[in-house]
DNA sequence: ATGTATGCAAAACATTTGCACCTGG
DNA sequence: CCAGGTGCAAATGTTTTGCATACAT
């Protein structure tokens, strides 16, 4: 239940961050930008302002039910926080983005951090490259 | 001479490109954003437009001159592309960026990238964290 | 000369904020 | 009931674009 992971995390359970919260765990794009997040929305019927979807997913990643990514030469995404930790890689030419965990990576990160004289508290990496052809599906083609 | 460096990648020859290019070679911060670089432009009494700021920094990337880099938080800076690849760690406090280059961690990238079955072709690692106190010029304190 | 670059102002975007109204506990 | 949440519209901050003029080759 939904309600549940809002009333845990201290925010008041309403109609707007209900849809938007099932939304998120139920869209087949694991990725969303706030726009498309507004835009089905509204396509399901919902009256909800898009100023009301960006401050909901501001609040449910300060409660840390979701993740904010940045990928390059596009508009910000949000992810439901499923679980453990991973990285991103992001094919340039359908935009399809897989996930992945690398102990070694990680480990390596905080060796240099503290190499550096750095506390290490977050990272970002994202691979870009082009998926096989058999499993892309560009836009352009 | 800068001059070479733009005639190299086929861009005429302008004051504008010029002082931005020598801008960026000559400047304390590696990493800058069109808006500092405009400023710091006009500080010098330079009449460039800030559009013409982005226009060339746009022209510059495409040719390889420079990076573009979008760090948790901030606007997109910019840095010349000066030998090898390398990535960053951003403190969180006081915004100083360093540089590193870790063959482990590069070699990783590609392995992971070929068992998902995509081609590699970039990738963005950025580290965020604290630095030590001796370094940290935080600007609230 | 002539095609490209520039500066300015206006447009385009993504995101945030002010405010009167609505709603959940 | 009442603090907090919402929708709308206006504001913001950054980047892009249209256009007449200026410049490099």
């Amino acid at each position: 239940m939904e309600s549940e992971e809002l009333r845990n995390v201290g925010l008041k359970v309403t109609t707007p961050r209900l849809k938007i919260l099932s939304l998120l765990e139920n869209a087949k794009a694991k990725h969303m930008t706030a726009e498309t997040i507004y835009r089905q929305l509204s396509e399901g019927g919902e009256v909800i302002g898009l100023a009301t979807v960006y401050r909901a997913l501001a609040q449910f990643e300060a409660a840390g039910l979701i993740t904010r990514h940045q990928f390059e030469g596009g508009q910000t995404v949000f992810e439901l926080e499923r679980g453990p930790h991973h990285d991103h890689i992001v094919c340039a030419r359908c935009g399809r983005v897989e996930e992945f965990y690398d102990k070694v990576i990680e480990d390596r990160q905080r060796e240099i951090a503290e190499k550096l004289g750095f506390t290490l508290s977050d990272h970002a990496l994202t691979l870009y490259g082009e998926c096989s052809n058999g499993t892309c599906t560009a836009k352009n083609g």
